[in-house]
DNA sequence: CCATAATGGATAGCTCAACTATCCAAAAGA
DNA sequence: TCTTTTGGATAGTTGAGCTATCCATTATGG
């Protein structure tokens, strides 16, 4: 197909295509002339990766890049490549913040992980995350406690179960890093959509009020 | 104290705290003269509250806005003022996304929220950004199943106990709303951070391999 | 008490990300 | 043939989130 068809096909106008091709989210069509190129499903299905993973997932156009270029590494699926690839999906919009942690908020990170028998070595990358969200917490007034922190913990356990769950039912070996960047990224979102869910529920068996409040 | 202090133990550069000032994100402080004002405590958590949920929660200088006026406005804490507030925070980091769910994905949704009777209305705002992210995940080429999200609901809904539990613990009511925006907020980065750890423990179970991988 | 420095507020400017518009030569279609 | 469309290159636009400058006033040190 052209380009054109490419737009319309995934509802992206055609000069955030050509943007796209120039940032090297999407590959170039096949050349059928100077000044022509033919473009596949491949491409479709691309495209619509990163609208999802930029629209829905909040990545910016940079992030997308960069996870995309490991998922099309020639490299066989190893358990190293997708942990990674998973550990470089930081959840928050920035990706960079300089906040720094305090050396309280590390140590309870150290604590948590082994309480919960977590095999996570401390040089992780969301091992020094979550010492900077837990920290967060606090500089803003509102600290978390160890029992609100061991419950999330167990909460994300079957989370992480599932999510692992789902990657071993895909039998194409080459879909599994994409799969797993979607199901993280995406799942971020449906996670903290369906918690509102939650929350909005469990309030509302909370209160004796009648609550007809929408 | 003045400005300078107020920088200085914010960790916040003057000129933004001066452009907080403009965008309504910090009350005024109390006028000494013509040119000079004061600020107190309260300034200060305040500033390191919009921090916090600007650079780790991920929100928009609009959104901390009109979170900030509902924790600040004088109506008593009820029920329905603490589920408009916490049904607000659309955690999408556009939230205006324009992606239409369709009617198979709203049907999902619906069937979900039933088998979970959840006391959701189908007006709710959550329920219908639900849709769009289950949508997101069909179009992206990587649907989720029903197993996969009743599994997140019930985890979800833990984590919902939690959060609620946390807020009833709080005595000052004037401190309820602000809490539940912070726990919400930094707390959705909280979980995605700390699902990456347990999906790296996850994987580094399942996989007999040496895996010394940082 | 006077000179100097700092302050709060208003205004304008800057930077970066993410597009969007224009142009052009070559190719496609009528 | 001749009009339209295409892909690619280049430059321009938009909005968010700061940042810099200016000025009258106020604090402050000698």
């Amino acid at each position: 197909m052209r380009m054109a068809q490419l737009s319309e096909r995934s509802g992206t106008p055609v000069p955030t295509i050509k943007y796209y091709l120039r940032e090297g989210l999407l590959p170039r069509g096949e050349r059928t002339g100077r000044t022509q190129a033919r473009y596949g499903e491949h491409h479709l299905r691309r495209l619509r990766l990163v609208r999802a993973l930029t629209d829905v997932g909040g990545l910016s156009i940079a992030a997308v890049r960069e996870v995309l270029d490991k998922v099309d590494s020639p490299e066989p699926t190893t358990h190293q490549l997708l942990g990674r690839t998973l550990r470089d999906l930081t959840p928050t919009a920035s990706g960079d913040v300089d906040v720094q942690a305090e050396e309280v908020d590390t140590e309870r990170v150290r604590a948590l992980v082994e309480r919960r028998n977590w095999r996570v070595p401390a040089e992780a990358r969301p091992f020094a995350d979550l010492a900077e969200v837990i920290a967060a917490f606090r500089r803003a007034g509102h600290p978390v406690d160890d029992t609100a922190l061991d419950d999330y913990a167990a909460a994300v356990e079957s989370v992480a179960r599932v999510d692992l769950d789902s990657l071993e039912e895909i039998t194409e070996t080459d879909e599994i890093l994409e799969s797993a960047v979607v199901r993280t990224v995406l799942g971020d979102t449906l996670l903290a959509v369906m918690r509102r869910l939650a929350q909005f529920d469990e309030s509302a068996r909370r209160s004796p009020a009648t609550d007809d409040d929408c």
